[in-house]
DNA sequence: GCCGTTTTCGGCCCGACTGTTTTCAGTCG
C-alpha cells in the first residue's frame, strides 16, 4: 500500500525488512509482545515495535485501517498483474479510477490506457496478457519438480556450441522449500548461440525477455525460466548475484561499499571518495576485479565460503566475519534411512525390494516403518500381521548377514554390513494414546510416531497428543511433526517450543522428513529445536523404492537449519543408532 | 523507517530489459 500511495522508497523497504525477519523469526513475535518481552529484531526500529505491540494487544492496527481507506486491497492486488508495478497502479487510479481488476480489464479494453503518459496501444495488451497470465499462473514448484525441469533443460542446452559450463542458481540452488521460478547461469563463448537456442526451444510457451546477457522465458505447464550469460573465468560474483538470496546479496553489497567498492554480478568496482566509480585520470574505466570462484569472491570481502543454503541473511554474515559457520551436514553421512514402507501398509514394492535397494545405497541399515492398526486407511498392520512381518524381515537379515560372510554381498554394500529394522510408524490416537502397548513398541527396533487424525483439534489437545508420544521410552522419533504437506494441508496448531523443550530433554529425535511435499520439520523450526539442544533424523518417508533419494531434500532442510551431522541420529553407525535406541531412560527391554 | 567507533543526520545495493522516448522511467530479479 505504502508503494502504491508513493511512500519514499526507503520506508517500504523497511517494511518489507521487518516483515521477513518477523516471518522467519524463531520465537512467537506476537507472544513474546504480549509477555511484555518483545525480542530484538534487526529492521524492527521504535516506530514499527510500537505497531507490532498494538497488532499484538488488539489483533488491529489503526495505522494500516487508514491505509486500506486511501489504497484499497483490490488496488493492492493490481501489483499482481506481470509488468504493472506500484508507479503504473497510482497512475491508474488517480487518471482511470481504476480500483480493481474489472476495471483495469475494462479500461484495457476500451483502449483508455494510451491516452496515460508513457502508454500506448502496446501497453494495454500487455496489461490484457498479463491478467490473462495471472488466471493461470503457476503455483510454485516442489523442490523435486523443480529439479526434473532443470535436468531436461540442461540436457537441452548443454551441447549448444561455446557452451563451458551452464548450472542452476537461484532457490533451487539455496534449496528453498518451494521455487517460484529457475535460474541457469552459463559461461560460454558464444552467448547469442545459446540465448538463441534457449529462446526456441519446443518447450516454451512464451519468450519474456531476451537480450546479449540475458534471457526469460515461460515453460508449457511450467514455470519462468530466467538464463544469464556470464564470460568464462568469471564466474564468481555471477554465481553469488544469481545464486541470492537478494536478502544476502544487499549484506554483501553493503559490505564492498564501506570498502570502497561497488559489487554487482560482474565483479567489484572500484569507487573514490564519493562513491562513484573510480574513474582514472585520462579517463579510463574503473578497476574491475573479477574471480573465477565463489572461494575468491567472498575472500576479498574477507569472508570464508558460505554454503548456498545458508544466504537467507538469517545471520550467516555475521557468522561467517566470527569464524563460526557451521559445517553442515551432507547427504554422504547419511548411513541408513529410519522411515520407510512396504506393500504391508501403503508402499508400493515389497519388503525385500525396499531392503535391496538400500543396501545397494551403501547404508548400514533401513528402518521398515509401516503404519499401524488404526490407521485403516493405509493397511495398518494388525498383530498378527506385525509378528509375520517380523519373520519376514528376520529371515531377510538372515539372508544378508550371510551373503556378508560368504562375500556374495553387492560391493555397494557398506562395511558395517547391512540389514533391515522392524520399525513401525505408530499412530498418536485422537485421545492421547498409542495404537501398541509398550510389551508390543519394545520388541521393535526402532519405534517412529505420528499424528495423522483428528488434525482440528484444539493446540492444548494436538500439544498434549505430541508430548505425550514424546514422553513415551519406547518411541524413538517423531514423524513430520508439524502434519503438513506443503501448500495442502496446514500445519498442525502445535506449542511448538513446548514440544521442542520435551524432545530435547527426552532425547526424542525430531525427524526431517525428505518428501518434498513435507519438508517437515521446516528449516526454521529445526533450527529453533536445535537451539533447544533436539536431535533429529533425516528419513525419506519412502513408499516405494524411487523415494529413498528423498533423503536429499531432508539433508538440504537440515542444512538450512545449520545442522551438522552430530545431531542427526542417523549419520551414526548402526551400532550406535541401537545403542542410542537402548539407552533410552525408562525403555522396556524385549 | 532504520541505523551508527567514520555519522543521532544522511545515508540506505545493483544492473538488464522493455517501451516509449528522444534521454529515461518502470519493472524485475
Amino acid at each position: 500500500m505504502l508503494e502504491v500511495k508513493g511512500e519514499l522508497v526507503f520506508k517500504t523497504v523497511a517494511y518489507h525488512r521487518a516483515a521477513d525477519a518477523i516471518a522467519h523469526s524463531p520465537v512467537e513475535v506476537s507472544r513474546a509482545y504480549l509477555d511484555g518481552r518483545p525480542p530484538r529484531i534487526p529492521g524492527v526500529g521504535e516506530a514499527i515495535a510500537k505497531k507490532i505491540e498494538e497488532l499484538a494487544r488488539t489483533g488491529r492496527l489503526a495505522f494500516y485501517e487508514k491505509l486500506r481507506e486511501e489504497v484499497p486491497p483490490s488496488l493492492v492486488a493490481l501489483l499482481e498483474i506481470p509488468g504493472v508495478g506500484p508507479r503504473t497502479v497510482k497512475q491508474l487510479h488517480e487518471e482511470l479510477g481504476v480500483e480493481t481488476l474489472e476495471d483495469l480489464r475494462r479500461a484495457a479494453e476500451a483502449g483508455a490506457l494510451r491516452s496515460l503518459k508513457g502508454m500506448s496501444q502496446r501497453t494495454e495488451e500487455q496489461v490484457l496478457a498479463g491478467i490473462a497470465a495471472l488466471e493461470t499462473r503457476q503455483e510454485r514448484m516442489r523442490l523435486g519438480g523443480a529439479e526434473a525441469f532443470l535436468e531436461t533443460l540442461l540436457a537441452e542446452l548443454r551441447d549448444v556450441p561455446g557452451v563451458r559450463s551452464l548450472q542452476p542458481a537461484g532457490s533451487f540452488r539455496r534449496r528453498r522449500e518451494t521455487i517460484g521460478d529457475l535460474d541457469l547461469l552459463a559461461e560460454t563463448d558464444r552467448p547469442l548461440d545459446l540465448v538463441e537456442r534457449f529462446t526456441s526451444l519446443g518447450s516454451i510457451e512464451s519468450v519474456l525477455a531476451k537480450g546479449p546477457h540475458k534471457a526469460a522465458v515461460r515453460l508449457l505447464r511450467g514455470p519462468q525460466v530466467d538464463l544469464m550469460i556470464m564470460p568464462p573465468g568469471e564466474a564468481g560474483t555471477y554465481l553469488i548475484h544469481f545464486t541470492g538470496s537478494k536478502e544476502h546479496n544487499v549484506r554483501l553489497r553493503g559490505m564492498a561499499r564501506d570498502r570502497g567498492w561497488s559489487l554487482s554480478e560482474k565483479g567489484y568496482l572500484r569507487l573514490d571518495e564519493e562513491g562513484e566509480p573510480a574513474v582514472g585520470p585520462a579517463g579510463e574505466a574503473a578497476e574491475l576485479r573479477t574471480f573465477a570462484t565463489e572461494v575468491e569472491a567472498y575472500g576479498f570481502l574477507g569472508l570464508p565460503f558460505i554454503e548456498p543454503e545458508l544466504r537467507e541473511d538469517r545471520g550467516e554474515i555475521e557468522a561467517a566475519l566470527a569464524g563460526t559457520l557451521p559445517v553442515l551436514v551432507a547427504q554422504a553421512d547419511l548411513r541408513g534411512d529410519c522411515h520407510s514402507h512396504s506393500d504391508w501398509s501403503d508402499g508400493v514394492h515389497a519388503i525385500e525390494q525396499m531392503a535391496l535397494e538400500a543396501r545397494r545405497r551403501g547404508y548400514s541399515y533401513l528402518a521398515l516403518t509401516d503404519h499401524t492398526v488404526s490407521l485403516a486407511i493405509a493397511r495398518g498392520l494388525n498383530l498378527e500381521r506385525v509378528e509375520r512381518q517380523r519373520r519376514i524381515v528376520a529371515a531377510l537379515n538372515e539372508r544378508f548377514a550371510r551373503e556378508e560372510s560368504e562375500g556374495t554381498a553387492p560391493p555397494e554394500t557398506s562395511a558395517e554390513g547391512f540389514r533391515l529394522l522392524h520399525g513401525c510408524e505408530l499412530e498418536v490416537r485422537a485421545d492421547a494414546t498409542l495404537d501398541y502397548p509398550d510389551e508390543l513398541l519394545a520388541r521393535y527396533d526402532l519405534v517412529v510416531a505420528s499424528v495423522h487424525v483428528a488434525r482440528r483439534q484444539t493446540r492444548e489437545q494436538l500439544t498434549a497428543r505430541t508430548l505425550a508420544a514424546i514422553r513415551n521410552p519406547n518411541v524413538d522419533i517423531i514423524a513430520h511433526p508439524a502434519g503438513r504437506y506443503i501448500g495442502s494441508r496446514d500445519d498442525l496448531d502445535l506449542d511448538w517450543d513446548a514440544v521442542f523443550a520435551e524432545a530435547a530433554r527426552t532425547g526424542t529425535a525430531l525427524e526431517l522428513n525428505g518428501s518434498d511435499e513435507r519438508l517437515d520439520l521446516s528449516d526454521v523450526r529445526a533450527r529453533r529445536a536445535s537451539e533447544f539442544g533436539c536431535v533429529f533424523t533425516i528419513d525419506s518417508d519412502a513408499h516405494r523404492t524411487e523415494e529413498l533419494d528423498n533423503v536429499r531434500w531432508g539433508t538440504a532442510m537440515a542444512r538450512r537449519a545449520w545442522l551438522g551431522p552430530d545431531p542427526v541420529m542417523n549419520t551414526r553407525s548402526r551400532a550406535a543408532l541401537m545403542e542410542w535406541v537402548a539407552a533410552k531412560p525408562g525403555r522396556l527391554q524385549p
